[in-house]
This record gives C-alpha cells, structure tokens and sequence, in this order.
DNA sequence: GGAAGGTGCGCG
DNA sequence: AAAGCGCGCACCTTCC
C-alpha cells in the first residue's frame, strides 16, 4: 500500500481522517450529535429536532467537512438526500464493523464478536414511490430494522472498531479499507437517489421490436406465441408447456433429442428443427419475465431507474443489489440508458481489473509487464506464453477460477511458468481454503470462515470408519472451497480497487463547477444532480451522467481516479488500471 | 397457500 | 465451444 497518495485521494479517503469526527444517534424524534476531536475525546453534545437535523448536518458540513459516524449510511443519508443536503465523508458502523469483526488483521476482535446487535441487516428504507411491490414486504413499523440508533450505541461500538483498528500492525490498510467501504455507502445512496437515466420510449422500441407490440396483460407477446409455436410443431407435441423445465424435457426426449438438460449450451449441441426456435423463445422470454413492461412500469419513474444498491451486500466485499435487478441489465437494453437534453454520458470500463489486482497483490512484475497498454491477454500472447487472445483470457479466468479440466485447465499450468509469483498467490489462497483456513484481501477483508457441516465432513472422512463416500465428498467440498478462497483473493481487492476508484471520483466531480458556473440556490432534492454525478455502477463499470460540457473534464477524471486509485493501492508497484472511456448520449456499446 | 429447492440465465 | 468464481431474479415443482 502506498504511503503519501496524491491529494485527492487522499482527501476522498483520507485514512487519518479530518479533524472532527461527529457521531449521530437518534432518540425518538430527537436527534443527539456528539463532537469528537481527533483522539475521540469527546467535545460537545447537541440535541436537536429531527427535523432540523439537514439543516444543521448542511451547516456543520459547510463549516468543517466533519467525518459523520452513524449506524447506517440508509437510516441517514437518505433522508439528506432527499433534503438536498450532501457530506463528503462518513464512517458506517454497521459496515464496518462486518469487515472489522471477521478481519485477520484485527488481532483481538472480541469485543467486536460479543456486539452481536451489530451484526444486523441494512435498515430498510421506505420505498413505495420508487417501488409499490416492494412494499409487499411484511414489514412491522414497531419492529425497527437495521443496527442501534441510538448515540450511545454509536459511540460505544466506535470506540471497539477504533481500538481494533488501532491495535492492528496493519491499522493503516484498515483505516483505508473503512473509509472506502464508507465512501461507498454515500455513493450508493446518492446513485439511488440520482438514478440511471432510462429512456422508457426507446425500452419499449426495443421490447417491440423482439418481441411484438405489448400484448394485454395475461397474453404472451406475438412473436414469443409464434416460436412455441414452431417448437411444439417441431417436436410434435401440440400442448407442451415451455416454461416447465421437467415437462419440456421429456418432450425432448420423445422426439429423440437426448439431452441431460434444458440449457442452450446442451440443446447447441443437437441438430434438431425444435433447437433454433426454442433457443430463440427463451431468449425472448427471458428478456421478457426479466425486463419486460412489467419491470419498465415497476422500476422506470420520471425518466430514472432507481436500483438499491446494497454495499458490501457479497461476501467479497462486492456490492450487490436487491431489486430491479441492477446488476443484470442485460447489454441488449444498454440503449435506453440515454442521457438528458443537453447532458452526456460518460462510460468507462476497467480492462481486466482482475488479472492487474492480482499482478499488483502478487508483485508479479512479468504479468505487469504483460499487462502494461490496453490489452493485458495481447500482452501474454505477444510474450509468447500462449497462441491467441481467446486462450490467454481463457487461461488467465481459469487460474484465477481454479479450472483444472478442459481447455482451461489445459493452459493454466503455462502461466505458472510464465508468472511463477501471481500464480503462487492464488495457488496458496487455494490450499489454505482446502485446509479449512481463512484469506484475507489485499486491504484486510477476511473470508469467511468454513460452516460447521463442511468442518464436521473432513473431520468424518480422516476418521477410521469413514466410507470411501465420506471421503469423495469431503475432497470434493475441500476443492470447492479451495477455488472460493482462490477467487476471493483477487475478487475481492478488485472490489477494493473499484470502491477507492469510486470515492476518488466522487471527489473530483464533486469539486467541478455546475453548468453556467454559479453554484445554484438549496432547493428541495438532491442538488448534486445539476452537474456531473455518478448514475450507474457495476464491479468495474461507472456511468457518469454530465453537462455536455464538462464531458470531456469528466473523462478525463475518470482516467485520472483510475491512476490515483492504483497508487492508493499499489503504491510505486507499475500496474497499469487502462479504462475503455466513451463519450455519448446512450450507454449502447458502438 | 406459502416456503424451500431446482433450473436457467442475465451481469461482472 | 463450454466448466471454473461471485451474485439476483423469475419461474416451476415439491412438500408441508
């Protein structure tokens, strides 16, 4: 890790943190604000109206740029958003006391394991206006969800994360990997509260186009009635069900197509009139069930998608979603994600971020070197190792995957030639997994230790009676686990990579001037929306949404949050984070 | 009639 | 062309 990271950075995640450290709690309609100086000593203590609570954050922000620890980024920020009020920094402690509690690098997490009312699941915020089914959801109003709320709480489960942090050889990855976990609780309320710009029009274009005009609710769309049609016809089975995976093998089998299975890879492989239309139909109908008009009219309001990102929601460190299916917007509809009149979208991908954490983690300076320029699996044909791009991005997945069969596996062991210490990396993650062990990213994210029924099947197969069935199982649970803690290594600090990238980034825009140059009056709604703003992330991905003409300011902040978000990580180590930047009104790719 | 498990497929 | 990580979601079937 990098000593001295460049300024923004620094300020986007300044580790020693600023000067003033305020811990929010809340008691009934009052809310209590403790000032902490620099070394927790506590200042002073304010109490206040809860609905006064913006006003004052706005004003102490304004003043200070404190760190504000609260229980959950959800349970407070949103309500801030929704005011128009924005904070540079915060502390999570439900976020972090996940990371810190379970962190080989915490050496006494005792006192962290015994604050089990810290364990509990993410506040679930109201969300009717975005999402009606959602409020399905049995929630009772009496039965608060989330951590405590209450200052106390707040300031007792911050002193154990500070003294868990503090006692750690390595307090300043933890500090690092804190302030990043928190930057990307901020980031992912504020890109809900931003939302994607989804062009509904250009959706159902689309949906039309495939699928046939929308058909009234209750009805399959025309061309998905038209290939079962060719399907059933094809197998001579007037009445089978398509959607019925059982039903519809058995169809298959009657027709002589002797599958294993009803997936498009395994119905690839026959030759069969039924095959193209019912691949085709599934096709369809999977765009159809999955973002149909169904999910346009769920989850497209006022011209935004508004996902729920949930942080550090994979055991990675990942962020995953729930509802509206964030993540999986399949790259057919990328053409509705379009800009505002007059506003651009700036799209930049990382290429092959995994591979170059995994150089930078390893010190592998031949795979650096590979990797150096746009293409890391050109840069391993060029140095000879394997014949085309295909096969090193088929090798390179499978080491990083733990591949032992197919055409996979069959490359892998030319890369431990070529790239002995990066290999060495997730091949030592892998045994120590397969032990029973636990491995930790590159920042200090631990992976969670084996369940008690994997422990108890290889504690049963060493046993003297164990069945030659004991033992095939507990080999075949301990490589499973093996390739998980392979894949967490470099997974993982990816998702560390991605979230420092992330909170530079936010910095950067943040420090931009709003179109027309005067920073515009509050008002009601989140004012970050009028100039450049983050809209959409994916594990490697971000979408900017931006004035047009600060597009090309913005690319270039892209590049450079890539650059600093390296060096945050890597230090002086010469890995190179290339970004694939496009300029353009829809997020399709050209 | 709801929970749990299986299947398949979208994303990285 | 296909076996190797991490997810969420829709649908169906099975079971209580």
């Amino acid at each position: 890790m990098a000593d001295g990271a460049d300024a923004p950075a620094a300020r986007a995640l300044d580790p020693a943190g600023p000067p003033t450290w305020i811990v929010l709690g809340r008691t009934g309609d009052r809310v209590v604000a403790v000032d902490l100086d620099a070394h927790a000593a506590e200042r002073s203590r304010t109490t206040l109206d809860a609905a006064r609570l913006a006003e004052w954050v706005a004003a102490r922000e304004k003043a200070e740029a404190p760190r504000w620890v609260w229980s959950d980024a959800p349970a407070w920020y949103a309500a801030l958003l929704d005011a128009g009020v924005r904070v540079a920094r915060c502390h999570d402690l439900r976020l972090c006391h996940a990371i810190l509690r379970d962190s080989a690098l915490v050496t006494d997490a005792a006192a962290l394991r015994a604050a089990r009312e810290w364990d509990a699941a993410t506040h679930v915020e109201p969300v009717a206006a975005v999402a009606p089914a959602l409020f399905d959801l049995d929630l009772d109003p009496d039965e608060p969800s989330g951590p405590p709320s209450g200052v106390d709480a707040a300031l007792a489960e911050f002193a154990r994360q500070r003294d868990a942090i503090g006692a750690s050889p390595h307090a300043q990855r933890l500090r690092l990997l804190t302030a990043a976990e928190s930057a990307g609780a901020l980031i992912a309320a504020e890109l809900r509260a931003a939302g994607l710009p989804w062009d509904a029009a250009a959706h159902d274009a689309i949906l039309t186009a495939r699928l046939g005009a929308r058909p009234v609710a209750g009805r399959p769309p025309e061309r998905l009635e038209e290939l079962a049609r060719q399907v059933r016809e094809a197998l001579g089975d007037p009445a089978v069900s398509l959607d019925s995976q059982p039903k519809l093998l058995r169809s298959l089998h009657r027709a002589g197509i002797l599958v294993e299975s009803t997936n498009r890879w395994e119905l690839a492989e026959h030759e069969h009139p039924a095959i193209p239309p019912l691949i085709e139909y599934k096709r369809l109908w999977r765009l159809m069930t999955a973002n149909g008009w169904t999910w346009l009219d769920e989850w497209v309001r006022a011209g935004r998608f508004r996902p729920v990102y949930v942080p550090g929601g994979v055991v990675t460190g990942r962020w995953a979603s729930s509802g509206g299916g964030a993540l999986q917007v399949p790259r057919s509809l990328r053409a509705a994600v379009r800009a505002d009149p007059g506003w651009l979208l700036v799209v930049a991908d990382v290429a092959q971020l995994e591979p170059r954490v995994l150089a930078g983690m390893a010190a592998d300076t031949a795979l650096a070197d590979a990797a150096r320029g746009r293409d890391l699996y050109a840069g391993i044909v060029a140095g000879g190792i394997v014949e085309t791009r295909q096969e090193a991005k088929i090798a390179l997945l499978g080491a990083m995957y733990g591949a032992t069969t197919g055409d996979s596996g069959r490359l892998v062991p030319r890369l431990r030639r070529s790239f002995p210490r990066a290999m060495a990396l997730v091949d030592d993650a892998a045994l120590v997994g397969e032990d029973g062990g636990v491995v930790t990213t590159w920042l200090g994210r631990t992976s969670p230790s084996p369940s008690q029924g994997w422990q108890s099947a290889q504690a049963q197969a060493t046993e003297a009676e164990a069945s030659g069935a004991d033992e095939t199982r507990a080999r075949r649970w301990a490589r499973d686990r093996g390739r998980f803690t392979r894949n967490f290594v470099v997974q993982g600090t990816a998702a560390e990579w991605a979230l420092a990238w992330l909170a530079d980034l936010r910095g950067r825009l943040e420090r931009m001037p709003f179109p027309g140059g005067a920073e515009p009056a509050p008002r009601s709604g989140p004012v970050f929306q009028r100039r450049p703003h983050l809209a959409f992330f994916l594990h490697d991905e971000v979408i900017v949404h931006t004035p047009a003409e600060s597009a090309d300011e913005v690319a270039v902040a892209v590049q450079e949050a890539a650059a600093s978000a390296g060096r945050l990580l890597f230090g002086g180590f010469p890995i190179d984070f290339p970004l694939e930047v496009r300029i353009a009104h829809t997020a399709d790719k050209t």
